[in-house]
DNA sequence: ACGCCTGATTGATCTGAATCAAAGCCAGCG
DNA sequence: CGCTGGCTTTGATTCAGATCAATCAGGCGT
C-alpha cells in the first residue's frame, strides 16, 4: 500500500498515520463506474489493481477519454476544485481501489510535510502530463500520436514490473481514438501501418513492440527523413 | 493582493501571515520571460497585472502554447513536480507578478487550513481546464474551437471587470493557432467567417462580440441547424 | 454447435484544414 | 515621409484523416 498510494520517504510512525487515512478498499467490476460526473467528491482513489479510464461527455453525446489509469495512480484530483466529479471513471478490467478521504488527507498532510509535498507533486505531474497530451493533440499526426501513446503505456508497464514490449490493451480502438483525437478507423490504420513496417505486432489487443527505437523515431519526427 | 493571489475567507491574522509569504514583486516587459523551461523552480507567481502565455517547445522547434494567463492567475504549478519549469512563461504585454516562494506557501498552509484547501482547489481547477482544452483539441472543428476560445476570454475579462463583448487580444493569430491546434491561416479564416455572419467584428486584435448567444451556438453544435 | 453482437480491419470517397503563394496593412524607424 | 518587417488576410491547391460502407474475427449465451 505505502508504495502505491502515496509513496515517499516516510518513517514508521508516518506510515502508520497514513494507514489510518486510507479507510477502505473498493472493488469495481469491468464496465462499472468508480464515480460519475456530477457526483459529490469526498475521496481520492488510489488504484491498487486494475485499469480504468476517465472520460467527460459533452451535452451532445460525444465523449472524450481524458486518461487511462493503472495501478498506483491517483484518481479524482479534478474534483477537488468544485467538490463535484467532473468526469466518469470506468473500470476497463476488474479493479480495486483504496479510498482516501480528502479531508483526512489534508489533515494529516499538515502533520507530515513530506506527504504534503508528495501530494503536491502528484497534482503537478498530472498537469504536466495533460500539457503533454495537449501538445500531442495540437501538433502531432495520427502515427506520431499512436507511437507516443504506445511508448507511454510501455513505460508505465515497465515501471510496474511488466514487459515493456509485450502488453495487452484494455481499451477499444474507439477509446484510444477518443483519447488521441482520432477516429477508430484511423487508429486501426495506424496500427496496421506500424505493423507493416515491422515496428510492432498487433494481435487484436495484444501488442508486441519489435523495435522500440524505431517506434521512438516515429514519435518525434514524421517528416525528417534525411 | 489578498483578492488576487490566493483569495479565500481569511481572517485578519491570516492575511497578515500570508502577506509575509508573498516576498516581492517582479516586472516583466512585453516579450520578456518570467521563467524558462528547465530553470529551477522555487516560487509560484501570481499575476498582478498584465497578460502572459506559457508554451512548451519540442526538440524539433515546434512550439505549443499551453495557456494564456491574466491578472489573478497563478503560474508555475507544473514545475512543482520535478522542481524544474516545464514550460516558458512569456509576457504578451508589460506585466507584474508577485513571487510566492513555494516552500513558504506550503509551510503556512499547514497553519491555515483554508489556505491549503484553496491552493488545492486552484491546482485542481488547472487540471479541469486542461481537460477542457483536451476536449476542444480532440473533438472540435476550427470554428467551434475559436468560438470556445473567444467565449472563454470573454468570461475571464468579465470576471475582472472589463467588457465581455469588447476586448483586445494580446496574442498573434499564430499563438492562438498554436493553442487551438490550428494553423494561423485557419484561425484567420475562422475569424473572417464569424465576422461575415455578423457574430463578431474583428479589427486586427480588437474583437467585438455582437451576438454572444449565436457565438455560444457555434461552440456546441456546428452541424445542428434545424 | 450455432447464431448474435461487439469490435476490428480494410477499401472508397469526401472534406476540412494544411500548405503554398501572393498581396495588403500597420507600426516603427531611419 | 517612405521604407521595412512583422502580422494578417485571402485565394488556390493538396493531403491527412473523417466518413461511409462492407467484411471479418472473436467471445458469449442459448
Amino acid at each position: 500500500m505505502r508504495e502505491l498510494c502515496l509513496p515517499v520517504g516516510l518513517n514508521e510512525h508516518e506510515i502508520q498515520v497514513l494507514g489510518d487515512v486510507v479507510s477502505h478498499k473498493r472493488k469495481v467490476q469491468r464496465g462499472g463506474y468508480l464515480y460519475r460526473t456530477g457526483s459529490k467528491f469526498q475521496s481520492l482513489f488510489a488504484i491498487r489493481r486494475g485499469f480504468l479510464k476517465t472520460c467527460i461527455l459533452e451535452q451532445d453525446g460525444r465523449q472524450q477519454v481524458t486518461g487511462f489509469h493503472m495501478t498506483g495512480e491517483l484518481l479524482g484530483l479534478d474534483a477537488i476544485s468544485t467538490e463535484l466529479h467532473t468526469c466518469d471513471a470506468v473500470a476497463l478490467e476488474d479493479s480495486e481501489v483504496c479510498e482516501i478521504p480528502f479531508a483526512k488527507l489534508e489533515e494529516i498532510s499538515r502533520i507530515i510535510p513530506s506527504l504534503m509535498r508528495h501530494f503536491h507533486k502528484i497534482m503537478s505531474r498530472e498537469i504536466v502530463q495533460d500539457h503533454g497530451v495537449m501538445l500531442l493533440l495540437g501538433s502531432m499526426k495520427a502515427e506520431e500520436r499512436l507511437a507516443t501513446f504506445l511508448l507511454n503505456l510501455s513505460r508505465r508497464f515497465l515501471i510496474r514490473g511488466y514487459s515493456e514490449s509485450n502488453f495487452y490493451l484494455r481499451m477499444t480502438r474507439e477509446e484510444i481514438g477518443s483519447y488521441l483525437g482520432l477516429k477508430l478507423e484511423t487508429v486501426s490504420r495506424a496500427f496496421s501501418k506500424l505493423q507493416d513496417e515491422n515496428i510492432i505486432t498487433v494481435d487484436n489487443k495484444h501488442i508486441k513492440i519489435n523495435d522500440i527505437a524505431r517506434l521512438k523515431m516515429k514519435m518525434g519526427n514524421s517528416t525528417c527523413v534525411p
